[in-house]
DNA sequence: TTGTAAGCGTTATCAC
DNA sequence: GTGATAACGCTTACAA
């Protein structure tokens, strides 16, 4: 480009980079000539000199999760508006898998990452040293031993929330089904709980509170089977993922019990499935696309003001109840 | 780190890359230095030099679609298993952003491109082109009217499939609901259901035959209104996704149809969905997961190889019919 | 067997 | 206002 134009390389890179102490004829010639030929920089000359890739690493645990792909859809458009590449690596909610892709991305010489951390990373020195080299922000799920930027849905409302509605429908025997592994997110569905059941009078009840690993479909259909052999009694099924209360119904609904006449059930996510099992399931829907948007969006600050203070704060996104079948009275 | 063990740049290059020609003793001392302190080669430096970059672009239309995702899980696993780093990009349908992720991509400088075409690319010239320039290997959504690798599923042998066990399920009067927009998935479905159909005698009745824009749910709902109000007398629903079939079942039962005593349904996907609907819904499972690997498989192949020939052939996956309430007599 | 030097494409510094 | 030059980190002829 330089040659054809008669001109010094670096003339031409100074046009195409907008400094002011070119001419501005030449500069006209060379963003004339960048445009006809569509003229793209080498993006290993431009990293080798800036130590810049303008793409940003992705660690999810499991990108099938509908959930986790609403966010990635949020990342991945937000990135692009800003010029980023978006480069993406699965977890498997393992620890060693995690370590693994944080290094191989810091390597890949990624400007910043975006984790969500798996459920079995009970250590996180991996994360707190990476943090001194490269900027990292956690949404969805993420660890409040971590001095970093973190990016999630407000849990603790967002259940106080799914509880209340309940106990405005008159039920009062409520049963929680949430995470066994205890992630920030399953601490706060359960403050959320405790704090709509404590708000009403009601007393919280253990043997209401039920956990299971992964928060599947069949995790939450042999929980509620369980529930039902211990002949415990309740009118009131709050599921911390839209996943166990659908395999609760189906669990319930196999026994003859009919929702929402005899049991109310809300769950906690808005998925899609949640309009398809009979009855369709009232939920709070999480803002998965917004928490990606937001998730590159404070990365990107944090990669652009190059500080090395790591800002620890937490962006709670609002959710919203969504009242359907299975919990009108 | 060369001048930490006194030697040249060169010879350090050399015994990391395996040059035969360095001493056995030196080439230790380089490696276990390497490893002490977690060497890893600055990818600009390499692919400035090599241009190559270990990496691969995916264009797919959208990523909130389940299949979707597990594919990209075959191709995430797959791609981390040789070594390459996975860049992700969405078209959202789009024929212009399907367009631009591509320049993106070949701008990035990405080994080789998997793409999943958009429902809207009526024009392929963009992809030939540059296929010219870059291995590209098309996956799932295709065109057989490009000349590349195609991996697929074999839709036409699994739609047979799907059409044979209705008929086996004693059916005759059979809709078809498919895509309106022509693509190869949509026209090898036609094609399987043709054939199942003329195999057993029956002549194909383009009454049966309904199209839909997107494939929702939405979508197979209101064909099967539209169906129900034209009055029209059928005993079998194949729906040519999931969805749609699932949206036709949600209609049927809320006219009073009784499924599978009136009418036996499948779908094609077997998506989470598909155990959640009630009947269950008998289907076709995709081989989403293999897609996805053998997708890079090909692809990588293609990148060493190296050569001119860009290759035409299409590799398809089998499908597997799994039979649930829909479909039972 | 090891080292030297050139060059990949870009940008920043400094001289003209 | 423009250009020469060095430097980023790596690989590879070629020289020693």
């Amino acid at each position: 480009m330089a040659e054809i134009l008669n001109l010094s390389t670096s003339t031409v890179s100074k046009s195409l980079l907008g400094h002011s102490d070119i001419g501005e004829s030449t500069k006209n010639r060379v963003l004339e000539l960048a445009k006809k030929m569509n003229y793209q920089p080498n993006l290993f000359g431009k990293g080798l000199r800036t130590q810049k890739t303008m793409s940003i690493g992705v660690i999810i645990p499991d990108i099938t999760i509908h959930y986790s792909a609403l966010i990635l859809k949020g990342i991945i458009e937000s990135a692009k508006g800003s010029g980023y590449r978006v480069i993406i690596s699965e977890s498997g909610h393992h620890h060693e898998d995690e370590k693994d892709a944080m290094n191989t991305l810091i390597n890949s010489n990624v400007d910043g990452i975006l984790l969500s951390i798996a459920r079995e990373s009970s250590t996180i020195d991996h994360i707190l040293d990476a943090s001194n080299f490269i900027p990292i922000v956690l949404f969805d799920k993420v660890s409040t031993k971590i001095p970093l930027t973190k990016i999630i849905d407000d849990d603790e409302f967002g259940a106080d929330t799914a509880v209340q509605h309940l106990i405005d429908c008159g039920r009062t025997r409520i049963v929680l089904i949430r995470e066994k592994c205890k992630t920030s997110n399953s601490e706060n569905r359960y403050r959320g709980y405790a704090r709509a059941l404590t708000r009403a009078g009601i007393a919280i009840d253990e043997k209401f509170v039920r956990e299971c690993d992964s928060m599947s479909i069949e995790d939450g259909y042999s929980v509620m089977e369980a529930l039902l052999a211990e002949k415990v009694e309740f009118d009131g099924v709050f599921g911390a993922t839209d996943n166990v209360a659908i395999g609760a119904i189906q669990a319930m609904k196999k026994n003859g019990i009919n929702i929402p006449k005899d049991v109310s059930v809300i769950g906690f996510s808005n998925s899609k499935n949640s309009t398809i099992i009979e009855p369709n399931l009232s939920t709070m829907e999480q803002p998965g696309y917004n928490i990606g948007k937001y998730a590159v969006k404070y990365l990107l600050e944090e990669i652009s003001e190059d500080s090395d203070i790591s800002t620890n704060r937490t962006i709670e996104l609002k959710t919203k109840l969504i009242i359907r079948d299975s919990s009108s009275l």
